[in-house]
DNA sequence: CACAAAATGATTGACGTCTGTCAGGACTTT
DNA sequence: AAAGTCCTGACAGACGTCAATCATTTTGTG
């Protein structure tokens, strides 16, 4: 019972080996009467192509592109690191991987970006911003049969291949839900902190907070959002300030980056409010384990970049892909539930 | 700037391509010094076999099988519908994957099943169980070459290759942090229910909670586990019970299975204490939806049995892999961070 | 120096697919 | 009937590795 081959189909369907090949390949120039016996002996064998075979007759490789935001924010680094991790594992199946840092919030040098590196590449990933220049970059590479993935930021929905990243609304929510189980019984006063009020994702993870918090607990007042810029200094400067005014808040949901500057206020108090935060870095992680902070959500960049190259390579085959934002959920992260502590040395068999 | 090829070692080791091979191939009869001078070249060259011909060339398949319990609880079906699915994607990747069901609780027949399916496979998963019977099973398989990876729940921590599960009592302390958390100010009464007192994995996730709950909140009272042997209809009559017994439970800890008694008594009550229970399934997300249940804490079956492969399969190629605990962690699904229901049709590349 | 043993090189045919070429047959068109 | 299409089959050389055979060279021993 082997797999069939290329061969067996022939066989079956009474036509050369050449004339199966130019079938399955759409080379053309076959009467529909044989096309049609190919195919059915195709259909009736369950016949697969042997991809990597195929590939290795080709000399095909898989050249890939990330194009990541040039930022040394931990979230950023961590996924630059995801990005050269996947590079050493995926080289042996013939997947290679490139990189090219774009200048952050550089809507210009992004588009440009995507205009220039597209030619060189089967695939493109990107983390995204949403701009009229850039939609128009990846429309135009989908007119160019190259498919874009959106990473962790999405853009232009109808031109993108495909989104892999959290519902960022979804992920407000989740950081909502988490403020009311701690405030079931008790009144209380949440602090929103934005990173900056222009980023999309910002708004919609404050607006998925909204959403839980609103109405159903009066109980439960949410001031204004603060706007820190993801700088540390000015997260200090200005939850402090809050503190001072707002004696009665008793949580704080810090939307953006610049945590470090919020643990440095939290860890100079002796009562601190319900905190929770986004994304697993060596700061939130600190602030889980020392206690400091009480969830951190985290969209998981190590997995979202592994599957963005299984899509990505997906497409690249021409096979179907199932989509990758049922596997892409925020993960709230307790002092209790962290991964094992950084890089592990390898272990190998035995 | 093509890989390097066996031929380019040869060359660069000034041997023929077939000494090259018998070192590559460990097939003796290579003066050291040659041996030398190919492992070298190999690895000024970096040069690395291409898996994907060689296994062309070999005709080689990866067999792998899975013991898995036959039990109708909802986390075992989704344990091997995610086997399934599998199946089908590894296919391509030259991997046969085969699932053999052995009766639930049953060591004896669990240890016969290790010793004869063995034979026939490269590598085998199990969802094991702790029982001498079984250590020496792995053990003896171990011997034998052919390693065993346990998953869901551990056994032979000395002679199994890999464990690809949660740590439950880690389980455990995210239940009690998420308790915790909801008790911050006020009073309460934590009630757990055990599925069975016996098994390993639910003692340890009692012990985990007890170990975030104790001490340091006085004010959260823990009551002794029930115990409902995972049967809806026990669950439904002793957390009656128990509700009726202490009018000031404010929190039940749902460890094992049976939830749909557990949810009954719920929806027939206006006022109800803070749930957390395991592993997301029907029963459990719709409790989430509907407001009846706080949180759940899943392991995510599907990743596993996907991680499990890709274990199974560098053990088989010799090659390294990192301890897969790292990336299994006990995920918290509450009302507003659930995956999107069931099965999407798939998208296809257009 | 002779002779065996050990080491090495050369070669070949797989594995399943891709790609190209060439020849011949069937059929239509003038 | 000759010339032109369109289809089809046969074959060959690659891709990188495996596995086996056989011939040749080098080495070591007595």
């Amino acid at each position: 019972m082997r797999k069939p081959t290329l061969h067996d189909v022939a066989r079956a369907a009474g036509v050369s080996y050449s004339t199966a090949d130019r079938v399955l390949n759409a080379r053309g120039g076959v009467a529909p009467k044989s096309a049609d016996r190919v195919r059915d002996a195709i259909a009736t064998l369950g016949y697969e192509r042997d991809l990597h075979a195929a590939n290795l007759s080709r000399g095909r490789n898989y050249n890939f592109r990330f194009l990541l935001p040039k930022d040394d924010h931990s979230f950023f680094r961590a996924l630059r690191a995801a990005v050269d991790r996947e590079q050493d594992l995926r080289r042996a199946d013939r997947i290679l991987i490139s990189v090219t840092e774009i200048p952050a919030l550089d809507a210009d040098a992004l588009a440009h970006a995507l205009d220039a590196e597209g030619s060189a590449c089967d695939c493109l990933a990107v983390v995204a911003t949403e701009a009229p220049r850039i939609t128009a970059a990846i429309t135009a590479l989908r007119a160019r049969g190259i498919a874009v993935v959106t990473l962790v930021s999405d853009a232009a929905p109808e031109a993108r291949a495909a989104y892999v990243g959290i519902d960022n609304v979804m992920a407000g929510r989740t950081a909502g839900r988490l403020l009311r189980l701690a405030h079931a019984t008790r009144q209380g006063c949440i602090l929103p902190v934005l990173g900056s009020v222009s980023a999309r994702d910002h708004r919609d993870r404050l607006d998925g907070m909204n959403a839980v918090l609103a109405g159903e607990t009066p109980a439960l007042r949410v001031l204004p959002a603060l706007s820190v810029d993801d700088r540390p200094d000015i997260m200090r400067a200005r939850v402090t300030q809050a503190l001072a005014d707002h004696p009665d808040i008793t949580g704080i949901y810090s939307i953006g980056a610049g945590n470090r500057g919020l643990i440095e206020v939290l860890e100079a108090r002796q009562t601190r409010p319900l905190v929770v935060m986004h994304e697993l870095t060596p700061v939130s992680r600190a602030g889980l384990e020392r206690g400091l902070v009480d969830a951190v959500i985290d969209q998981k960049p190590a997995q979202e970049v592994a599957l963005a190259i299984d899509v990505m390579k997906a497409i690249a085959d021409g096979r179907d892909w199932h989509d990758p934002a049922r596997d892409i959920i925020p993960t709230i992260f307790l002092k209790d539930n962290l991964p094992a502590p950084a890089d592990n040395p390898q272990i190998s068999a035995s």
